[in-house]
DNA sequence: TTCACTGCAAATGTTTTGCATGTGC
DNA sequence: GCACATGCAAAACATTTGCAGTGAA
């Protein structure tokens, strides 16, 4: 998906091309992929080139993206939202770390084998969305905590 | 698991038992079990009882059976926690329905096909928990949709 | 009696909204 | 110029915390 095809999306649906909106899309884009990020996250990252953008316009514009599909929004138990770029309309499920907050996609999606059971077929359920998502410790917060001392906490 | 049960975990631990925890367990095991419950449904259910309860001792209360692993807390991207029983020491995936927000706990947790693909592993990542939710509409809010008009809404 | 627990009120943190102004097309 | 976007401030919302008083063991 290249930033191009975003901004004509966006202007098919009427919206329009502000300074702001741009930046966010390339907050996504440029983001090294690793990391679903969360609206002070891109707050960060677009004060830099446009200093007095406020958090709320991050937020409408994260819901305008989120409405168009472009983006799709994470609810961890911190109670804070995550986004990341759709790659192509499809989504994504992660290895998130509890150490280091990295997120990394896998490339497995449990629909498919519950499609294989029928659960959601018998029980007569539309699904319309899912989560799935597993948290733990990634290799390298692994690693520091065998130097450094036991699991439980940050390894920044 | 009986009350009688988690009660004793709960003294075991050095917690007291009070009116307001022993409700708010009694809030869990009697609930018909198709859904896990935000703070203020169990508050909702608790001052039926004692009619001061505060919301605050609710939300302490769920800290501490989350913490003891009487209950687990889940993270939907309404903004709201809903908690429920862990039973017997599992857990629970869920269809959750758009229309009515009834949860029917599905009998699948997909960790079990990811592990025999072995991505985890390859990747030395170490699972401590994971989600699965799957969102959608039940047969009646189906049903009652065909009657009604279109689906995204309420059908009480 | 003691220490955990409670209620109240106030604080926190994230996200949303109202309104007047600004700006892409 | 018009509709959509923005910034600011304030509101809304779930959840947490400080504190003084209460109650289980």
């Amino acid at each position: 998906m290249k930033e191009q095809q975003l901004v004509e999306q966006l202007r098919r649906n009427g919206y329009k091309i502000t300074p702001q909106r741009q930046e966010i899309l390339k907050a996504f884009m440029e983001s090294s992929s690793r990391l679903p990020q969360s609206a002070e996250d891109i707050h960060n990252r677009v004060v830099e080139k446009y200093p007095n953008v406020s958090l709320d316009t991050i937020y409408r514009n994260l819901n305008v993206l989120e409405g168009l599909e472009i983006i799709s929004r994470l609810s961890l138990k911190d109670g804070k939202s995550r986004y990341e770029l759709n790659p192509g309309g499809s989504h994504q499920h992660h290895l998130i770390c509890l150490g280091c907050g990295a997120a990394e996609a896998i490339d497995y999606c449990p629909l498919k084998a519950l499609h294989e059971i029928g659960i959601a077929e018998e029980k007569k359920f539309e699904i319309r969305e899912h989560s799935f998502e597993i948290f733990g410790y990634c290799s390298l917060c692994r690693e520091r905590s065998d130097e450094i001392g036991k699991l439980p906490g940050k390894c920044s």
